[in-house]
RNA sequence: GGGAGUUUAGCUCAGCUGGUUUAGAGCAUCUGCCUUACAAGCAGAGGGUCGGCGGUUCGAAUCCGUCAACUCCCACCA
């Protein structure tokens, strides 16, 4: 077969990709063999693939297909979430181009164009994954919104009510005024904002006097119901008990209170208290029973409950109050100021704090399990550090805001009565019988009552997915949910710790009773070059199917894996895709190579082959062992680097070059066969990191059948090297890289042969002198006893090698060259005799230490003598 | 305000429980090569007082303290 001498990746990956999937290689049913199983994080259903998705798929398949070359029954199984908030703000976005509102229609047809939406864009993300190479179990896709998902969720949200763990309750939550929902407190960015702080005139009720009160938000004074002062502050110590002061602009008589809440020394010591519009305010309302005033519409307008400003936004009215309260002289000041405010995750806008009626998750119980899972390593993070971060959060937990005011996602299972009162069902039909029972009415029917109008968080779908998409939600016995769970590995970003990660393990104890997964591999963030986040703005985000198209999948897969390390963010540059570009080419060549010589068979194998494949084979054994103890530290990208120089170096810089034929010279068979099955193990290797170009020459290199590959052939078991060997042939390189030099630096072209001779002492292993000639293109070795002056001269640990040259030595070169190396030996030494002339030393450090700088000391003195007397006899 | 992490060559990072040469890799740089697998390549070279200071130790990039810079998470004094 004749190949073509620059990968072109095009041309082979969707052929291969198709083969697989045409094969059902990536498909898993339990079996009898040890399962591997990996979830994959969800994307949103209509969400663009960026580089992080990228980065995070790679990670799973090269954990996938390294363990289905374990021998292992590997399901990895891929979905995607409704991500409630975002689809609908996109179907919404998308209605109103086309002149629609949301308002004008019903939930039902709202439902039908996201359906209609969901099934246009969605699991586009999906395909796109599976340019990557991604050997996921395509045939078990699942969406958080499907159909046994979704009776999983409404099982689950019945199964708490039961337990008393889901309460309904007026709280003070994070409004979304955008979205006009309510949000967890996850889903709420705090940001810092440059604001102003506006320092508002309070009358007292009744005399001249005045409060001066500071506020970041001056348009909340429509719904104040007290002023709050630390009733240590003198300032305001003479104030009447029941002193009253005038809320400006809007004429209302509201209390003074006195509460060590306030802080004197901030502000102006006074605060006013806007119960609905508050946390802390709210607190303080509920101690001492203010009235509370909600003075917002959903949507972030001034409502009529105070009858000023009605309808105007929130910001809008802050502007504009601003300017009512100076002409009105009740503005004493204003000064900017900077101060953290609360946005939307989802929509960006700022979160406005307000009182509603919402469905809470009580979960301090589901916490304690899921925390000491984690705390005593059952479950283990890569890397370690979020142990802390996940602790302190489950220990602080608060009680889950889980419903929104929202369509899309799985409709709240409770039904009113129309007398009051409610039920939790999973059904119509056993909300029907549980409302007859519980109104003491038999004569109800499915027309009297009413579901719940919100929705579920998103969360409270994907916490469960480990589980849901075995269906061992409502099938808990089945036989997939009990082969396939626990899972093993999750590979997501740490910024969804709490949203996911933490919400899992809980669902995992409280359902399944055991853990859904062994091992969290937390990736880092991508980022550019220069460390900024990729962003569309900053337009500084690839597209990573531009970049599959340009460099090869395999080519970004290596591109990520070499610069990703567990929880450390990563810093991306495109010419790390060159560079796996290069790498996928110069496997590809080194094919070309080995599949190229001529074999003759009846050669004999030269001593130097023989010698060259002893050597590579423990070299083989050696990185495979240390690939292993990457893989088991999750250390991906260190595995990258080991096999990325075994191949490139050692393989193809040393070992081809060791065996290579003289040009038109036949290679032997022993040989050529050994290569092969070298080059063989090499792709085996590689091929959970590059698995388009290994498949493409795994197939070629030996007789292959339909329904062959190579992510089926398992990988080899670990034997022992000899470190002997590997210790000489390294010497071995050190003399050819020696010889090297001295060509480089006297202009000796590589193809002129040169003499090397050598004087004999114990650290001279002749053995691989057959190697040396080869690489070093020499003419022969010669053993002799005395110094050659006029030759160039190097020192191999004591060895000394001399180079006889045609012409003259720079003997000023030399002499330059060796002093260099004589003072480096020298303060070497110097160190070394420091300690073992250190009586403390020698008494308290261990045996083997000691000994070992006695071995450093007569290799230094060896090489110091040697360079000595060189030096001497060039003078 | 509380907590965590990072700081090693121009860049990105290794260096795991202190002792294998007075610190390694990849990329980039420089020099020489269009050598018959690969110029998406080959050969060679240069480059670091391991953030600062102090301590523990016979011995510190490695352990402890402290300071500095950067990053992230949590809390949310109006």
């Amino acid at each position: 077969m004749k190949l073509a001498d620059k990968y072109a990746p095009q041309e082979i990956e969707s052929k291969w990709y198709d083969y697989w999937m045409k094969h059902n290689m990536f498909h898993s049913e339990p079996d009898e063999r040890e399962p591997y199983t990996i979830v994959i994080p969800p994307p949103n259903v209509t969400g663009m693939l960026h580089l992080g998705h990228m980065l995070n798929t790679t990670l799973q398949d090269v954990l996938v297909r390294r363990a289905r070359m374990q021998g292992k029954n590997t399901c990895w199984v891929p979905g995607t979430d409704h991500a409630s908030i975002a689809t609908e703000a996109k179907v919404v976005a998308k209605l109103k181009a086309e002149g629609i509102e949301k308002s004008s229609l019903t939930r039902e047809e709202f439902l039908a164009h996201a359906w209609e939406w969901k099934e246009k864009h969605g699991g586009i993300i999906l395909q796109q994954l599976r340019k990557l190479g991604a050997s996921c179990d395509w045939d078990r896709t699942c969406f958080t919104m499907d159909e046994p998902r979704t009776a999983g969720v409404i099982k689950v949200f019945v199964d708490l009510y039961n337990k008393g763990k889901i309460y309904r309750g007026v709280r003070m939550v994070n409004w979304d005024p955008s979205a006009q929902t309510a949000l967890s407190d996850e889903e709420v960015i705090y940001k810092e904002s440059q604001g102003k702080f506006y320092y508002l005139r309070y009358k007292v009720e009744g005399s001249d006097r005045t409060l001066i009160v500071a506020t970041t938000r001056p348009e909340t004074i429509l719904g104040d119901s007290a002023v709050c002062v630390n009733p240590n502050d003198p300032r305001y110590a003479d104030l009447p008990e029941d002193a009253r002061v005038i809320v400006p602009l809007v004429g209302r008589s509201v209390p003074i209170i006195r509460d060590e809440y306030v802080d004197i020394e901030f502000g102006t010591g006074a605060l006013k208290v806007t119960p609905a519009h508050d946390v802390n305010d709210y607190m303080l309302g509920e101690k001492y029973g203010l009235e509370t005033i909600d003075i917002f519409n959903p949507d972030g307008t001034i409502n009529d409950k105070v009858g000023l400003y009605v309808g105007m936004d929130r910001f809008e009215c802050r502007k504009v109050i601003e300017g009512d309260l100076e002409a009105a002289g009740l503005l004493e000041k204003t000064e900017p100021y900077t101060n953290n405010v609360g946005y939307s995750e989802r929509t960006g806008v700022a979160i406005e704090p307000k009182l509603s009626m919402q469905w809470f998750l009580s979960m301090e119980e589901l916490a304690k399990p899921a925390t000491q899972a984690v705390a005593e390593d059952i479950i283990k993070f890569v890397p370690e550090k979020y142990k802390n971060t996940y602790r302190h959060w489950m220990e602080n937990i608060k009680d889950w805001c889980i419903s929104r005011q929202l369509w899309w996602g799985q409709r709240i299972p409770a039904w009113y009565l129309p007398k009051g009162g409610f039920v939790v069902a999973e059904t119509e039909e056993e909300a029907l019988a549980l409302a007859r029972a519980k109104a003491g009415d038999e004569l109800l029917t499915l027309a009297d009552l009413r579901q719940d109008e919100d929705v579920l968080d998103t969360w409270f779908s994907s916490w469960l997915w480990p589980i849901s998409v075995f269906d061992g939600i409502r099938n808990p016995e089945n036989e997939e949910i009990k082969y396939y769970y626990p899972t093993n590995d999750l590979v997501t970003g740490p910024d969804i710790i709490f949203f996911w990660v933490a919400r899992m393990i809980m669902a995992g104890y409280e359902w399944r009773g055991e853990y859904p997964f062994k091992n969290v591999y937390f990736t880092g963030i991508v980022r550019d070059k220069l460390g900024r986040k990729m962003s569309k703005q900053l337009g500084n985000s690839p597209d990573p199917l531009d970049l599959i198209a340009q460099y090869g999948a395999d080519g970004v897969r290596v591109a990520l894996m070499l610069c990703t390390s567990a929880g450390n963010d990563l810093m991306f540059d495109e010419s790390l895709c060159e560079q796996g570009r290069n790498f996928c080419n110069k496997i590809w060549n080194a094919y070309r190579l080995v599949t190229g010589w001529e074999v003759d068979n009846t050669l004999p194998q030269s001593e130097h082959c023989k010698k060259a494949v002893e050597w590579f084979e423990s070299l083989f054994r050696k990185a495979y062992k240390e690939i292993e103890e990457h893989f088991e530290a999750y250390r991906i990208s260190d595995a990258m680097m080991t096999l990325y120089r075994l191949f490139w170096d050692d393989f193809s810089g040393w070992y081809l070059e060791m065996i290579k034929p003289a040009y038109g010279s036949p290679a032997d068979g022993a040989t050529v066969e050994a290569t092969k099955k070298f080059f063989e193990r090499l792709l085996k290797l590689l091929h959970p990191f590059m698995p388009f170009v290994t498949e493409e020459l795994w197939q070629h290199i030996a007789e292959r059948k339909e329904g062959e590959s190579v992510m089926l052939d398992l990988f080899e078991e670990h034997k022992p090297y000899d470190e002997r060997v590997l210790a000489e042939v390294d010497l071995a390189r050190e003399v050819v890289g020696s010889i090297r030099n001295i060509r480089a630096q006297r202009n000796i072209p590589n193809k002129e042969k040169v003499a090397l001779e050598v004087i004999v002492d114990e650290n001279y292993h002749p053995a691989y002198n057959c190697l040396v000639e080869k690489m070093a293109n020499l003419s022969g070795i010669t053993e002799v006893s005395e110094k050659n002056p006029t030759a160039a001269s190097f020192i191999v640990k004591t060895t000394q090698y001399f180079v006889p040259m045609s012409e003259n030595i720079n003997v000023e070169e030399e002499l330059e060259k060796m002093k260099k190396e004589l003072a480096y030996f020298e303060g070497f030494l110097r160190t070394v005799m420091g300690k073992l002339s250190n009586e403390r030393f020698v008494a308290n450090a261990p045996a083997a230490v000691v000994e070992n700088e006695k071995n450093k000391q007569r290799d230094a003195e060896a090489k110091i003598a040697a360079l000595k007397e060189r030096i001497a006899a060039l003078q």
